[in-house]
DNA sequence: AGGTATAGATTACAGGTGTAAATGATGGAG
DNA sequence: CTCCATCATTTACACCTGTAATCTATACCT
């Protein structure tokens, strides 16, 4: 693996919904990310072109156009994300992340279940 | 407040040492940066220079040299970085968040007590 | 078949960031 | 008093990102 892939923020609102589906058309991409950002068509089409030569996604044709599809997937990416975010930020410390975290935004009863079930199994189960 | 303050990967790492210590001269700085990163002086001068046009430091003169003072909290930059973080790669949703770094790191037995007490105080207490 | 709309490709441009060199100012050594 | 070392300031430059406009090729309509 050489130069991991960065995939920035815009350009992961593109990504996102090739997660949610794929493959997808420009012009799909286009009108789902014009409901909610404000971003010309051309601006969309620039972030596409970027994501190609990052090969983050691929296209295939069809017709007069393409479809795209993510080769980055959603959990490499998320995965990465978490990695630098906690070193920049945090040097790593997770416990202190977490505490930071909990410290400021407010969880649903159902969140905390949740993750209390997660830690459980995290305290009992090993590794493999 | 106007335009929150940014403050870059780089510049962060000038900022963690002003939040460990307060006052630091330049060359303080320098060197305690130099020990980790392979930076010259001028490039960390360089950061020291942004951080104060962005406000986010301040200095007072103490001689020929400059004493550095944070002016942003480390409080402050923590909780814009998480509020960022969380939105930007998880469009908010916390427990998809948590989930996943839970998935992928490993917690000491400490940090996962610790947490749990975290998760215990928030469901109980309310907010005053 | 020719013209037009449209999809994709190329080019643009300013601001931020990493990385530093060049310049300017000044306190201290001689 | 003058020159140098050293600190701070200014300038430099390439790459990334946000944000498009412009150019090119071509499928379709008439």
């Amino acid at each position: 693996m050489n130069a991991p892939i960065r995939i920035s923020e815009s350009e992961s609102e593109v990504m996102k919904l090739l997660w949610e589906q794929e493959p997808l058309t420009a012009s799909e991409i286009i009108e789902r990310l014009q409901r909610q950002m404000d971003w010309s068509d051309q601006t969309i089409k620039t972030f596409l072109n970027r994501l190609l030569n990052k090969e983050a996604i691929r296209f295939e044709k069809s017709g007069r156009t393409y479809l795209y599809y993510p080769l980055v997937t959603r959990d490499e990416y998320l995965r990465s994300e978490n990695r630098s975010f906690l070193n920049r930020v945090y040097d790593g410390a997770i416990g202190m992340m977490c505490a930071k975290f909990l410290e400021e935004e407010r969880l649903s009863d159902q969140e905390i279940e949740q993750l209390q079930r997660l830690l459980d199994k995290q305290k009992k189960g090993g590794d493999a």
